[in-house]
DNA sequence: TTGTAAGCGTTATCAC
DNA sequence: GTGATAACGCTTACAA
């Protein structure tokens, strides 16, 4: 369990551990001869390069850190294969770690990320008060995804959540809706621009907004879908502020013994693999995730090389995926 | 954008490098005033230790690595909350990286975690060659989830399969049910295990296994379920792969007019928190996941510090979760 | 209790 | 092309 060096394959190939370096690193200058016999070495010793070492001496890194507020969201793991696809294209390793949805934990993935001395780091949707991104910030490029910041050094990557709710509203309008109410996600990240967006379109139609307050969660929608039951107040449409509410709500009304579409439309948002399942089919406001990722990448690599000082602010355009939880309203078929 | 080092907090607290060094470690021989003279430049100066230059000179690390064969899976984020539990209690770090579902993007994957040389390894469900992960294991200690292997120097930790199987179909048989099938994982990791369980348990009842060609899928579920259709060849209940391939199963049934449980009982598989959704709600078998990362942690630091020999297998118990899929077959009633 | 100096595995500079 | 030698940021005897 001992692991080779550099001096070892040096040793074993009889040449010097400058020339194991150079091989390792790819250098034209070696002899070809030279390069097999140290090649052969490194193999029979399963040597790999060690990283730290390197970047230690190389006063460079050639890694990306990565924080995932939630690992349990496969939200985050197309992000993810966003950011891999274009890291690994441009030479960059990632190390991940995960904040377990918890701003304590997230401030030691945080230190626990920044004491490798990356080149770069990615927070995905943080919790960590601004102040501690600030702080990061101050010592490498750092990119937030799926959180806007007003921090002049760091670059972020958003949805128009007030587009995509606004394409959920043109759809239910185009059915022929007028009665569409928004359950709403509280105080949740991105909650605000997609309430705001649902009450501009609504207005926009001349049709009254009817703002449910609500959360993330199925159990939530469902609370919610009870609530208007209870209060004899059901809307014809139903915009929920995310997938996994939508999915609650569809449960309750079918609990109340009404169809989906037939009697009440519902969209969700995030087109998670969730809305997908032909059991759910739900229609819902698709985020470009792979997509984030690739631009929060290149964002950070442009700003690892260049030291830019311009903050990038991307706002990326929703689009509604149709399913089949949406139809004309009952009375007009 | 410059990162401090120990030099200049030790230039700016007046003291030597090593007594900043002994400050950080939180040695109990400094005396309180320069102790505080230090931590009050450190922090003044935004210094935090660099974990790799220290794990360079020290010969030590206290990072564990974690490969996380695919991110899309929430299976795999429970298992990470047990790892990162016992690891951050027992002072370790975690660093993960992910492989995509891709043989190839798995080795790179278990390349780069192997080049920051952390304490040990942990390769959930790896897909990687049985002589990758051997060849690791004679470099660092490791411990595979959800995979098994006969490699006598990696310790390993899965759920017993067979006797989920049995958990599923007695519970069916106790409903009343004789004529079930299973629809299997094909190659799938864990598939052969679960299949044989279900027939041992079928014939140890006298009664005629079923098994069904089928993989992890949803849409693998569905084509299944219309292949038995076609056939005309349905049985009273259905034990499925998995989660997925079960709501799969549901949906293709209740495409044919079918309702379930009134005519057809569904079982899954993983308790993934798909199916604990009010809509799916689906019995299924519970691994303990947050228990199979915490074993997973255990093992490997207790190899870290001691050098131990002999392979632990750890082999738990599923547990059967009744939800609303299942109930006495349509005649009994 | 504090400082000095050597060394961890690698890269980079500079002679040869 | 190739090989010494000095960093890189830190820990760790050992000395003071």
């Amino acid at each position: 369990m001992v692991r080779p060096t550099m001096e070892d394959v040096a040793l074993r190939a009889g040449v010097s551990r400058a020339l194991v370096s150079l091989v390792m690193r790819g250098s034209p200058k070696v002899s070809e001869q030279r390069r097999s016999a140290v090649l052969k070495a490194a193999e029979e010793l399963g040597y790999s390069p060690h990283a730290m070492a390197r970047s230690l001496a190389s006063r460079t890194s050639t890694v990306l850190g990565v924080m995932v507020s939630d690992l349990h969201n496969s939200f985050f793991a197309e992000v993810v294969d966003g950011i891999d696809e274009v890291a690994h294209q441009q030479g960059f390793e990632l190390i991940i770690n995960t904040g377990g949805r918890s701003p304590a934990r997230e401030r030691r993935a945080l230190e626990s990320l920044l004491s490798f001395r990356p080149a770069g780091l990615i927070l995905l949707s943080p919790v960590v008060p601004a102040t501690s991104i600030g702080k990061a910030a101050d010592q490498l490029p750092v990119v937030l995804v799926a959180r806007s910041s007003r921090i002049s050094t760091v670059d972020t990557v958003n949805d128009d959540g007030e587009v995509g709710a606004r394409l959920a509203v043109e759809h239910l309008v185009s059915l022929g809706h007028s009665r569409i109410a928004h359950l709403d996600g509280g105080e949740g990240s991105q909650a605000g621009p997609r309430r705001r967006g649902y009450v501009a379109a609504m207005e926009s139609h001349g049709l009254a907004p009817q703002v449910v307050t609500s959360e993330y969660t199925d159990v939530a929608g469902a609370r919610a879908i009870r609530r208007l039951l209870a209060e004899d107040d059901l809307p014809t449409a139903i915009f929920s502020c995310n997938d996994f509410n939508a999915v609650g709500a569809i449960s309750a009304l079918e609990d109340a013994g009404l169809r989906v579409p037939e009697d009440i439309s519902v969209v969700g948002y995030d087109n998670t693999s969730l809305a997908a399942l032909r059991h759910v089919s739900l229609t819902t406001v698709d985020q470009p995730r792979a997509e984030f990722g690739r631009l929060a990448a290149s964002a950070l690599l442009h700003r690892v090389r260049d030291d830019r000082a311009e903050p990038v602010r991307h706002l990326l355009t929703p689009s509604l995926v149709v399913r089949t939880t949406t139809a004309p309203p009952g009375g007009l078929r």
